[in-house]
DNA sequence: TACTGCATTACAGTTACTGTAATGTTTTCT
DNA sequence: AGAAAACATTACAGTAACTGTAATGCAGTA
């Protein structure tokens, strides 16, 4: 299959895929015309860095899985470390964000939003009088 | 005071301050010598720069906020309804990653995270059996 | 005078794509 | 058959927000 049904397949753009075989993530063989031809196992693998980069991975990251996918003798500690890897970026992640909206939130709270120019973000944000991020 | 201690006075880096001057987001005087020179005003929009930006604003959005931070005739409206949409994509960012946590979580759940090749998060990945993001 | 430390500019690299241009091939319509 | 649409190819530029590097110059001190 060419590559427009590959992307449609595996959720990826041609484009993406075109830049992810420039980085050597995954290969193509190709026609006689140029064109690049998939197998089915191909889409399997892009539709696997699809879903690795939908939760969050990075290509470097998906190309230690990808790996660890086609190694048949791969030990599942190592694909789990990557995962409990991912959740500590997650969640340090999601306390930064928290913390931005908690503080977005207090400045919110002490502004009329009126059409005055007076406003405590502004000031808070030029000389805080509490704690920012 | 010239570009090394406005840095120091903001918590930003003297490159970032060129860089934002390029942007056209500041100005700078220059001294004889071609040396940028900085008033306490200035370093006072920079540090607004450094905690606009560390609440995750972007520096389209910096732009703005200056820009009313500079206007005497800015209606607190204005700037309150800039804080509530970074609040909303704030709230947005939050969910999805919230998402990707639990996925990655279900999966490692069930990955015995040993020696063993078998391994349910690569099996996920590569052809889901539970919903993924 | 030499050395250190700070300043300047310009350009490349980062991440993960996406957009554009110029061109070629395949398929479909008339 | 010939034209046009729909797909493919490559190469290069642009995005966001910096950071790193190189080559160079100025400033203050032992």
């Amino acid at each position: 299959m060419n590559i427009g049904e590959a992307a449609a397949r595996s959720g990826l753009n041609n484009k993406t895929i075109r830049y992810y075989e420039s980085l050597g993530l995954v290969a193509s063989r190709r026609l006689a015309n140029g064109y690049r031809d998939y197998s089915e196992k191909d889409t399997q693998q892009l539709l696997f860095l699809q879903r690795a980069r939908a939760v969050g991975f990075s290509l470097e990251e998906c190309r230690e899985l990808l790996e660890l996918y086609r190694d048949p003798g791969r030990r599942s500690a190592e694909v789990k470390a990557l995962v409990l890897d991912r959740v500590g970026q997650l969640d340090r992640q999601l306390a930064e964000l928290q913390a931005m909206r908690e503080t977005l939130m207090g400045m919110a709270e002490h502004c009329a939003g009126d059409e005055d120019p007076d406003c405590a973000i502004i000031d808070t944000l030029a000389e805080p009088k509490f704690k920012l991020v």
